[in-house]
DNA sequence: GTGGTCTAGACCACA
DNA sequence: GTGGTCTAGACCACA
């Protein structure tokens, strides 16, 4: 459900909340679902529970996730059942502009990239 | 020539060590060219003297940058004029792996991230 | 366990970084074997913190020594137990030769020279 | 005469002015000898001459050698011809301490190291 | 507790 | 002018 990359430079618990903010979004996880305990994930992903328990604390301080005592944390209600079409749009653009700086940097074209990622679409 | 985010979450050393990397691979950074001096960069980018120099240490350990005593450092020489598109591209898999895990996330389908890609491009 | 000279010219890392290459190649640090702490040793010789960590990271990039998060950091496991002989000696010639080339410069002869080396072994 | 390495991580200054107060200790260096030039060192060793320069202002200002208005520095004539043999094996003791340090760490004994420089010696 | 990143600022070696 | 080293100290990520 997660890639959590601890090579990539970016904070683990970071990954996650963001990887979880956008499957909210995009409606997989919808108002009302349960998260995985802190546990599982810890361990799924070799991590400390510590990271995996920041990460959840940050969604629950931006109201996208609720804890429930004794139980697992759920998607709040206030969560649209999935964002519209534009705003998720939105959320990608970060990545878009990645993508696009480090082409342009690699002197690389408008059709080799999209080739590319259609091909990496694909697999 | 450098787009640095002190935000994003990876180490700015490492954002601007990777756009170099990238226009050396790209080419627009020919061997024996010499780099901006660190302290010029670290005036543009408001950032201090030794962030910078922490990327070009990285790139002299890696053989990308050559280090001249007194003088500004350049591209090392054994670093191809371009490297072949086909290295370039895969240069570019972690960027396009990033965008489409955040799309399929965020539940867009391929056409709307390509045509997200186009529009972005020709800004 | 080590010896730092602020005074000698050569960048107090640096000389961090030798020592430990050499008790790894040695096999005093065995592979697994924790190293100090950046705060300890910073506090023992009286260094700040970064120029500890400069060596670490140095002797990471090396291979010699691995990072664990949140923990010690480790002699790598693919350091050999201890290094051939012929290894060792192979790196205590620069050592050798500036001994010789200074004792040449001094005008002494071997003999004085091997006397002072047994000397000075034995305190 | 000398021999100058870029990359012991010595100044190079350092390493030419330890240089030549050991060839004055040794005699080799008599009092009233003539250096050679700047420009000429500084050619031979591809290095800019102003760190010769401060090489020689440096041992003008310990008194070693003496400034020539128009003409080559020359070895100060306060210095004794030749140093007694105990200060020049007190010159030498830096050198031997570095040397036992290294091979004590690398696990080498005295024999192997004795036998390593009376090697190193007949080369 | 561990190491990593960054800043502000001093001073050094070399061209 | 160039880059390198070091300090003092803040704050972060992770265990």
């Amino acid at each position: 459900m997660f890639i959590l990359n601890p090579l990539s430079g970016i904070p683990i618990y970071r990954q996650l909340a963001e990887q979880i903010r956008r499957l909210v979004a995009g409606g997989q996880l919808a108002p009302g679902a349960a998260l995985p305990s802190v546990r599982e994930l810890a361990l799924e992903h070799a991590v400390n529970p510590m990271t995996i328990s920041k990460a959840y604390a940050l969604l629950e301080a931006e109201g996208v996730l609720v804890r429930n005592r004794g139980k697992p944390m759920t998607v709040a209600s206030r969560s649209a059942t999935q964002a519209a079409p534009r705003e998720r749009l939105a959320q990608l653009e970060d990545e878009v502009a990645n993508l696009i700086l480090a082409a342009r940097q690699l002197e690389l074209d408008r059709e080799q990239v999209i080739a590319l990622v259609e091909e990496k679409w694909s697999e």
